[in-house]
Formats: C-alpha cells, sequence, structure tokens
DNA sequence: GCGCATCGCTGCGGAATTCGTAGGCGTGGC
DNA sequence: GCCACGCCTACGAATTCCGCAGCGATGCGC
C-alpha cells in the first residue's frame, strides 16, 4: 500500500536499530523521519506519522517505542524553568584536572542539574541548572559542584530570559 | 467525583490562566501537576493525567490545549543531536554592545540556532547551535553571528559528549 | 440586589486511536 | 537447505480522543 512511498528497501531499512560502533543505535531515514514528525508534534496519532512516512501504523508504533526504550528519543513537555516557578537558572562552566568524564557523571547525579556536555574550549563541561531561587542556586554552585574533587573552577551565566527553546533540526 | 483530591477550589483554581503583569500566565498547582505527568511522559493520556492530579478527563484536555497554545509548554520529541546525524554542535557565548535583546532575536530567527537565553555574567547571550558538519559550524559562527551590528566577541565551545538532558523539574 | 456574560468543569456518545497479536517475508548463520 | 530473527502488515478489541451541551461560580454593570 506504502510501496511508493518507501523506495524498494534498502540495507538500512531493513535493520533500522542495529549498532553501530560507538554503542549508539544507527537510526536510518524512517527513523529519523519519524523523529521529526514528533518533534513538531509529541502527540501526532501513530496513524498520521505512518502516512507522512510511508509505514502502517503498527510499525510507527514499534519503531517509536524501539527509539524510547533505547533512550534515542524521549517524549516530553518542555517549558521554560522561569515561567513556572523556579527564580533562577544558570550555566555553570567547569574546569577540570583529572577524568572529566567522572565529573560529568557527578553533575548528572544531581537532581537540580538537567543538562550537561562535555565540550572542547575554555570549559571542559556545561553544566544547566534549575532552582527555586538565590540560595538554592548558590547552594548548589558553591557547596555541591565546587566542592567536587578535580573540579578546577566554575564559571557562572545566570538567566535573565530564554528567548528560544527548540527542537526542529529535523525540519529544514 | 474528585472532590478529595482538590481541596475546596482555592481563588489560584478558579482561574488557572490569568494574565500575570510579565505577560507570562500564572499557573496553578493543578497545572503545575498536569506539566509534571507529561514531563514523564508526554503521550501520557489524559485520563490517567486526570486520576493523578484529579480533574476529569475532558478537563485536563482543556488545560493543555490551553498550555499549548499559550506557549507555556510543547509537548515534543528529544534527542541528541549528535546521535541522530548531526556532527557538530556548539555552545557559543556572545557579548554585545548595545540592544541585547535584538541580537537574542536575530539569533533566534536562525535554523541552525535552536537555544537562546540572555545572561548575566561575562556573556551577554548563550546560544547553542546544532550543525551537519565543521563547514556549516563555521559558517554559522563566522559568516552568520559575528556578522550580526552590535555583536563584540564570540566564544564557542563544540560539544564533545551530551551526559544528560531532562525535563524533570518537577518530579524532584 | 439582580441579570447577564464569562469561565472552567463534568458527563456524555461517537469517532478515532492505541494496543496486542498472528502471520508473512527477507536475511544471515550454520 | 533450513531455522532463527527482525521488521513489517493486517485486524479485532479496548481505550482514548473529541466535540458539545449543561451546570455552577464569578465578576461586572446597573
Amino acid at each position: 500500500m506504502h510501496s511508493e512511498a518507501v523506495a524498494s528497501r534498502s540495507a538500512d531499512q531493513r535493520d533500522p536499530g542495529r549498532e553501530s560502533r560507538n554503542g549508539t543505535p544507527h537510526l536510518d531515514a524512517v527513523s529519523l523521519a519519524i523523529i521529526e514528525q514528533l518533534q513538531e508534534d509529541g502527540r501526532r496519532p501513530y496513524a498520521a506519522i505512518g502516512k507522512a512516512v510511508g509505514l502502517s501504523e503498527a510499525a510507527v508504533r514499534q519503531r517509536v517505542q524501539k527509539l524510547l526504550d533505547q533512550g534515542v528519543m524521549q517524549i516530553v513537555a518542555v517549558t521554560d524553568p522561569l515561567t513556572v516557578g523556579f527564580r533562577r537558572q544558570a550555566m555553570v562552566g567547569i574546569n577540570v584536572e583529572g577524568d572529566v568524564e567522572s565529573i560529568a557523571d557527578a553533575l548528572s547525579d544531581m537532581a537540580e542539574v538537567e543538562y550537561v556536555v562535555m565540550t572542547a574550549g575554555s570549559f571542559d563541561v556545561l553544566a544547566e541548572i534549575v532552582c527555586e531561587d538565590d540560595d538554592h542556586l548558590l547552594d548548589v554552585i558553591n557547596k555541591r559542584i565546587r566542592a567536587l574533587p578535580g573540579v578546577r573552577s566554575t564559571e557562572s551565566f545566570v538567566y535573565l530570559k530564554l528567548k528560544k527553546q527548540t527542537y526542529m533540526w529535523g525540519t529544514r
């Protein structure tokens, strides 16, 4: 029925979930198209997605479940924390001596830390923090982050206003 | 039926969507609870959410629709772009002379820029960029961002590895 | 005080979606 | 060759979504 939408199956499309060498699952064009659909609307019905990508409703459902199970994708509500009662939010740049990844892991274990990324440049790690108020923010940065062994220095950027927040890389 | 879950309506709960002076809608406890549910699972059925927050299915549906329409919340699929074909991602710190907000708006108009926030600290604006490859990244930073009138300087932090990405501030 | 417009919630019933599962088909290992 | 595996489709049953009418409470004007 959808044969014209999926050009006679390539090897990619036959095994859309196999692992590549770095441990992250390989994604074929159809899975990317599904993600793209869900980036526009996380609640879009499977049948509508199927029509867009050339797959049956059930196949889309199975792929979505797999992508969720693998941790490749999550379907969630996102907001601007500053409009939802959290008074202070900040990005913290961190310099590390020794093992960067273990510091990043330690940061990831903190509930107030929503986002952790290892970087190249004048910071080794960037961490985004969401707090109730100034005291809370101060506590997290000074008492918890700076206390981690291996943290050499930190620099904070307190959020004043969120201007853009999208997940639409698929749609361009 | 759910009378025991919502303690005899407070003023807050009677007018959950009214505007506060800064233009962002005021959110009552029930709407926060709904958002919290959807932060755990963006596809959770309205009936299940209703049971959790003490509202009927239809009421939850109306509130969710309103939150989406107001732009308070979006329900979307989120991924790590680096695992989905985008080879280069970076955070760019920007210093501005003159009107910071107009620069932030200009950045927000760029498709490659997924995240823009005005900050206090040694940068005026932070912008996250998602690119296909090095050439693309270089082009965006050097030709487009640095070309904006008012941009005094930029500093880039190329992403090496995303370690954490959550939206669960509600669940703590 | 009273009517009236507004707003949010509930409770339906019908339409649409989701879910579980059985069966088919191509691929790769043995 | 043959089996195991992965992915797909098909389809009925259960669940969910959706639109709407009605109701109670609030706020406003008079």
